[in-house]
Order: structure tokens, then sequence, then C-alpha cells
DNA sequence: TAGGCCATCTGGTCCT
DNA sequence: AGGACCAGATGGCCTA
């Protein structure tokens, strides 16, 4: 993994996060993530990663046969170049019939296309039931909208750092990031940690906003 | 309405 | 040879 190093106290900060919106000037850094520590540990039924070891897979199409997905096929089905006005006619049924045959004799690759796009689909569900799965295991909150795949797994990236260094430090959480935060390490932190940080961060302002609303 | 996200199809490549 | 994997193209849906 790339170690990344970020000035806090330099003016463009901002701008390296873009991708969650421009920070609030004056928001308290320190303080809210205090709020956020102590709700952490207060919220814990409620944030997706640690109530949900041993999570299932959400995504019970992950599980669809080879029929299921040939049934729910939109296009592409055998012989699908058929004329669509030839239909529900009992004559013309058996006319597309036969000329399905056809078709299916006719254009080996058509079958062979059908087939792979079948196994396409359900290799692609299968990565889906995963990233479900790892959404059940990253930090988020109850109102937060479903995580994209990329954020997804920036999110995983950022959070088995953040484990692994809190692993390493020996503390527990809580005095690990107040250890982080203080003079020490103020300054410079690691690039994938800020990320989870601000994420979190931009989840208490979006909470604050909502209540604000409220 | 533009942009982001996603599912699906497709053809190419690699692997068994 | 057939299946797995991958990336590009395309179109639909949703949101700011």
């Amino acid at each position: 993994m790339e170690d990344l190093f970020l000035d806090f106290d330099a003016q463009d900060a901002a701008t390296d996060f873009a991708f969650w919106g421009q920070m609030d000037p004056n928001f308290q850094f320190q303080s809210q993530l205090d709020t956020l520590l102590f709700d952490c540990s207060a919220m814990t039924g409620q944030l997706s990663p640690w109530p949900s070891f041993g999570c299932q897979s959400v995504f019970p199409e992950a599980q669809l046969t080879f029929t299921d997905l040939d049934s729910q096929s939109p296009q592409l089905e055998v012989g699908a170049e058929v004329d669509s006005s030839l239909v529900d006619e009992p004559h013309e049924i058996g006319k597309r019939r036969q000329q399905q045959r056809r078709l299916t004799v006719h254009h080996p690759y058509k079958v062979q296309r059908h087939a792979a796009n079948i196994r396409e689909r359900k290799r692609m569900l299968s990565i889906n039931s995963a990233f479900e799965e790892l959404r059940c295991h990253v930090p988020t909150f109850p109102y937060e909208k479903r995580l994209s795949k990329i954020d997804t797994l920036r999110l995983a990236i950022a959070y088995i750092a953040l484990l692994r260094e809190i692993l390493m430090s020996g503390c527990d959480p809580k005095s690990y990031v107040d250890e982080f935060i203080s003079e020490k390490k103020k300054r410079v932190l690691f690039i994938n940690f800020t990320y989870l940080i601000f994420f979190l961060l931009k989840q208490i302002e979006f909470e604050q906003k909502v209540e604000l609303k409220m």
C-alpha cells in the first residue's frame, strides 16, 4: 500500500478531500471526534461493522440457479431474432418453435454466447454478494445511503489500515485516536486513516444538519 | 439535465 | 474446448 502523508495545516488540505465535499471551516475537529468516539461505543448496535460478524449474504440472487437466470434473461434468448410480430397465434407459435430449432442448429455460436452471458451474470452476482458482505464490515451510519462499490473498497482499505494501526499501537481505540490527534502526531496522518476519520466526521456533520432541519 | 452508479452484453485472453 | 476472468460499450435509473 502506498504511504501518503498529509499536512493538516496545509492551506489546500481541504482540496485533498474533495471527494467528501468541502469541510466546514468552522468544524471543530477535536470536539467532534470526541463525540464520535463516545457515540461509537454507544451506537455499537447501529453501526454496520461491529454487529454483523458472520453476517450472511444478503444477496439471495447470488444463489440463483442456471435456470433462474435463463428465465430472467431479458434479451438474446435463443432465437430472439425471430420477428416479434409472430406471437401468440397457435400456428405461428409452432412456426416460431421450428425457427428456433433451426436457429439453434444453425447458430451454435448464439447458444454458446447465451450460456456465456448467463455464466457472466452469475459471476457478477457472486461478486456483488461479496461486496454486500464487505459492506456489512465497514463502518457506516444507519442513515448513510448504500456505499458504492468503489467507496466500499476504499473504506475497507482505510478501515483495515486503521485497525492495523490500533492493533500495533497496543492502545484501546479511543486512546489511540486521542494520541493521534495530540501534539505529537497532529500534523501528519496516514492518509487512509484520515480518509476514514474524515468519512466519519462527514457523517457527524450530516447528522447535525439533519437534526437542525428536524 | 449532467454525472454517477450499476447491470448486462460482448469479445478477447488466459487457464485447466 | 470450455470456462473464468476482464475490460469496453451501452443503456437505465437516480440524484443534485
